[in-house]
DNA sequence: GACAATATAGAACGATCGTTCTATATTCAG
DNA sequence: CTGAATATAGAACGATCGTTCTATATTGTC
């Protein structure tokens, strides 16, 4: 069995970098030349490799979803307090959408710039959506079992509030919305988790 | 002075359907002849009209934001009691994200495609925004004047915090969210609100 | 070294992009 | 009726779109 010439170029680089770019500047925006200019690969290859824009497009969620899904576990699911770890990732969070080149996230671009009129898209974003929110929810019933929040609380309820305000936030500051106006909402979501201590 | 032939089609109207077809498709995916013809225009008309692809969306914005204020001044400052207005907007928000053809909030859409990389756009989304935001405000100071609410209250934050609210479900409906998980984020928005009762 | 297999580079495909140009139609003032 | 002014219809612009084709380069096996 013969193996024919190899590839000059790491799958995982190539993908990472059009995550980068879908990211940065949206599907419809994104031109395969950027792409492959991006990429450092040939046009033929990104074909060959990723089937075409739309399978790229797939591909780069599934890549960007495991690794928030990382990034989350890593700060939510840490040893010790699960509260503390709450803040810090609401912290996380309410830092991250202060950076100078603010680009929000790829799942929630996407969400909005297609998922309404792309099933396949959609799908892919409700399985990684679930992920997410199962992270919070863990981290919220860590809480529950150390005693740190009440044992009556709805932690998927939560979780889904929780997440929804991240969502949000990152339309909001895509919207001007200013550095107070951030710091109000996740102030006012401390407040709300407050009530379950 | 003479006035030339007169235009074959009403400007709102033109403009109104320009915003359908952004709204539903976003900027990039909307194309100039996709838009004269939903709009019923030719090509000249259009850049006679509104200069350009990118000045039209500008106008287009515009429309919704009025177009919206108006709406949720109709429900939030009627007469009578304000947590029930309240009660009210969020129901019919709520309602919103489940129909069948739903296609988000054209101000969050453009802020995620573009909000980031466009100052003029931004700009405009903020200006808008910010008046969504004092309509919420004002129902709340209304609660509080009414008695309705505890006069302790930072209506601003709370604003912020339900519009951020309302945007968060624009992306997690479009990412595939269930009708059981909207609800959750509602109820737990309501159960927030109740604090300050 | 010949051959099959795979990767790459670059030209080329038709289609569409946003925009502008030309020609024609319709109006009002004189 | 003439002429200036504005609107409209449709052709045309170069550029780019996503995708495919052709030709060449590089590999392992025989």
């Amino acid at each position: 069995m013969t193996r024919g010439r190899p590839q000059e170029f790491d799958r995982e680089t190539a993908l990472g970098k059009a995550m980068d770019l879908f990211w940065s500047q949206g599907y419809e925006a994104t031109g395969i030349q950027a792409l492959t200019e991006h990429m450092g690969i040939s046009r033929q290859s990104l074909y060959n490799t990723f089937g075409d824009k739309h399978g790229l497009l797939k591909e780069a969620i599934g890549h960007y979803n495991l690794q928030l899904c990382n990034y989350w576990k890593e700060i939510l699911l840490s040893p010790g307090s699960s509260l503390k770890n709450m803040d810090h990732f609401l912290e996380v969070m309410e830092t991250y959408t202060q950076t100078k080149d603010f680009r929000g996230c790829l799942m929630a671009n996407t969400a909005l710039e297609m998922g309404h009129r792309d099933p396949a898209i959609q799908k892919l974003l409700k399985k990684g959506g679930a992920k997410l929110d199962k992270i919070i929810e863990d981290a919220l019933n860590n809480a529950v079992q150390n005693g740190e929040l009440k044992n009556s609380v709805d932690t998927c309820s939560i979780a889904r509030f929780i997440i929804n305000n991240i969502r949000g936030v990152m339309v909001t500051r895509k919207g001007g919305g200013s550095k107070v106006a951030i710091g109000d909402i996740f102030n006012s979501l401390r407040i709300y988790l407050r009530q379950f201590q």
